[in-house]
DNA sequence: TAATAAAGTTAGGTTAGTCTAAAATAATAA
DNA sequence: TTATTATTTTAGACTAACCTAACTTTATTA
């Protein structure tokens, strides 16, 4: 089946609302559609034309869920877009916090023959650059069971094992606070006020806010 | 300016038919509708939008041409197109019949970055795998000399330089005839009523339509 | 439980890019 | 020079993907 860019990228979108972390997540009309840029009405049509093909299912006024073919092929175009990061991340000097954007774009490219020899002259990476698992061929996935620094119990260490990918202010905020990927974190104090954290870094103590934490994933 | 992909290619197609090998060509609207698979009508429709981004310029009933912003974006898609079938080629393990179509869709990618580091990383190549010479990042092509086989005189040599790039079949045929870049052809006889001529390779004598000698190029 | 708010849907409209069918102009041949 | 053919343009229509404004249904709260 030959999907538009679009069509596609309200399937990866489905794929990581309705995968949060692990747990399976309930989604709406109004949420996919901020998540999209787009408006609710918008999202409707489309999920008109996705259903036809099969490719979500939901209900009036229900939420809304990929079919296995529908799963299938958003996590093909993840798996082309994390293979994408890797290889600028690895062979064309970008940075962490550029390759997100290009390969947003990247992901779309149509040719199977494409993603196998770009896999093979990655040498079959495992992970992209912020640490999210790459999808084989079949489309298995490593499930990492991850948490975020901010669930972290006070006076644990933990390991910083992946970022949220999407914002490269914050990601260029981590490698200046001396994180990047395989850190060791520890949570010293919690405000409760607002939810920010003090955690020590390689001797350094610095405090960090509760957004910041959120996108910082630990095991 | 952004510009969507099929502006681009509309771009990139009247680069290509009014550089016809060196020479300078007219094109109208039927003309420029068959090479893209399109109706008349709807390049009269395209062409609109294009003039009215100063990209091109006709007049009614007349002939079309880019404007010098048009002339440079073009090239840049050029570029684009021939770095990447290079990457395919020499670092993807992609034959050279391969890469036309997939190099289609990665030249409407759009990173000034991508592409600078895509070229060093290839050590700055100056011919695609088909032996088209690849604009520099200031749109500067170094134009060769070049002569379609067909036009050779009879008992002449000369070197294959370049091939048409956009038919699979044919370069495969090319390969297996015992061609590549850089080989030695003499042409032994030409037939006068199909134009088929008969050629030596490394020794072999044999047959090649004119259809076949209009596409390979020589010096 | 009734009122209000939030979430979701429908109707009608826009733009890019395409098409067919018909009309206008230019080029070529009788 | 007129008739025929080829080329180009116009008018009107379609689909994908979006929008706004209004409406309906579900959820929340008084
Ligand atoms: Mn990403
Ligand atoms: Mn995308
Ligand atoms: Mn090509
Ligand atoms: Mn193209």
């Amino acid at each position: 089946m030959i999907l538009s860019q679009t069509e596609e990228n309200y399937l990866k979108a489905l794929f990581h609302l309705t995968n949060r972390n692990g747990e399976q997540a309930e989604v709406g009309t109004n949420e996919l559609a901020s998540f999209l840029n787009v408006k609710p009405a918008s999202v409707n049509d489309m999920l008109k034309r996705l259903r036809e093909k099969e490719l979500v299912e939901n209900e009036r006024y229900g939420k809304i869920f990929l079919t296995n073919s529908g799963q299938k092929i958003a996590v093909q175009i993840v798996r082309k877009h994390r293979l994408w990061e890797t290889f600028l991340y690895k062979k064309l000097s970008f940075s962490w916090d550029e390759v997100h954007e290009v390969a947003e774009q990247l992901e779309h490219i149509n040719s199977p023959k494409l993603i196998e020899q770009l896999e093979k002259f990655l040498d079959y990476p495992e992970f992209d650059p912020h640490g999210d698992a790459i999808p084989n061929a079949k489309g298995e996935i490593k499930l990492q069971k991850r948490t975020t620094l901010s669930e972290v119990e006070l006076g644990k260490s933990c390991k910083l094992i992946a970022v949220k990918d999407s914002n490269a202010d914050f990601l260029q905020y981590v490698l200046k606070v001396g994180l990047e990927l395989g850190s060791k974190i520890k949570v010293l104090n919690r405000q409760e006020f607002d939810g920010s954290l003090e955690i020590e870094i390689k001797k350094n103590v610095l405090s960090v806010s509760q957004k910041f934490a959120d996108n910082v994933f630990v095991e």
